[in-house]
DNA sequence: AGATTAATCTATTATATAGTTATATAAAAG
DNA sequence: CTTTTATATAACTATATAATAGATTAATCT
């Protein structure tokens, strides 16, 4: 056996946090800097329990850091780390649509070279 | 306004697809090498169902690939940049039980030196 | 003190999906 | 063709949780 689950579920439960679109959206809200809820509200245009949720979820992960300041609640990426993860998420999916794409191409080029396909090469 | 959600979704999913721990057994039980459906089963000691569910997730997610061979299906990691994520997470969860214990220790030495906790909030 | 505004908490509902059992498909063997 | 073995799928139950509305707490100002 390889690793025991109970050193995998934390690793799931992270990923689990970063699973949500609407927290994913208001992790992008903060990437310019500290903003308090009503903020990050007119920015995602998500409703306000709803924002204070993902909010709570995001501080106990320990990926955003609150700070209450007179009447509102600032909150802040407190692990810059989760963006390189974004990053290479993305960079990954861009890659394989890209791959796609050409995959299609070449496709379309068979077919007009050679209506009843023979044997091809890929690359 | 930071990204719009419909350039968010794509990383939302692929994290969802990681954020299951049954999944993450599976990943792990291939780090390995390539192996049947049946071989995954008795390493992680998940349900056959169960098993073949998570499997078709991962090959349609392209983490896994899918070769049949006879009788039975290996599969195999397509992605083995999924191990620098999840080392990445594990990483940093490392990192934050590391501070905490620490903190934890400070704590202590406190208690030590002010036995009775002077009250810091009125009310 | 009371009024105003901001944030959180407490149900409530709706949806997604993990796990299970039973069945279906597919490939080799008899 | 029938049986055996290996995967896949379908139907179902149970659980988790996202979104919402309403009540509640907290901080500032007059």
């Amino acid at each position: 056996m390889a690793l025991p689950p109970s050193a995998l579920a934390p690793v799931a439960d992270y990923f689990k946090v970063l699973s949500e679109l609407s927290r994913l959206q208001v992790l992008c809200s903060l990437k310019s800097g500290s903003k308090n809820v009503t903020e990050i509200i007119e920015e995602t245009g998500l409703g306000q329990a709803n924002v204070s949720k993902h909010l709570k979820i995001l501080a106990q992960a320990g990926i955003v850091s609150r700070t209450p300041q007179g009447v509102s609640v600032y909150y802040e990426i407190a692990e810059p780390f989760i963006f390189d993860l974004c990053e290479l998420v993305g960079d990954r999916l861009f890659t394989r649509l890209e791959a796609q794409s050409q995959q299609l191409k070449q496709l379309e080029g068979l077919r007009r070279a050679e209506p009843v396909g023979a044997d091809s090469k890929g690359s």
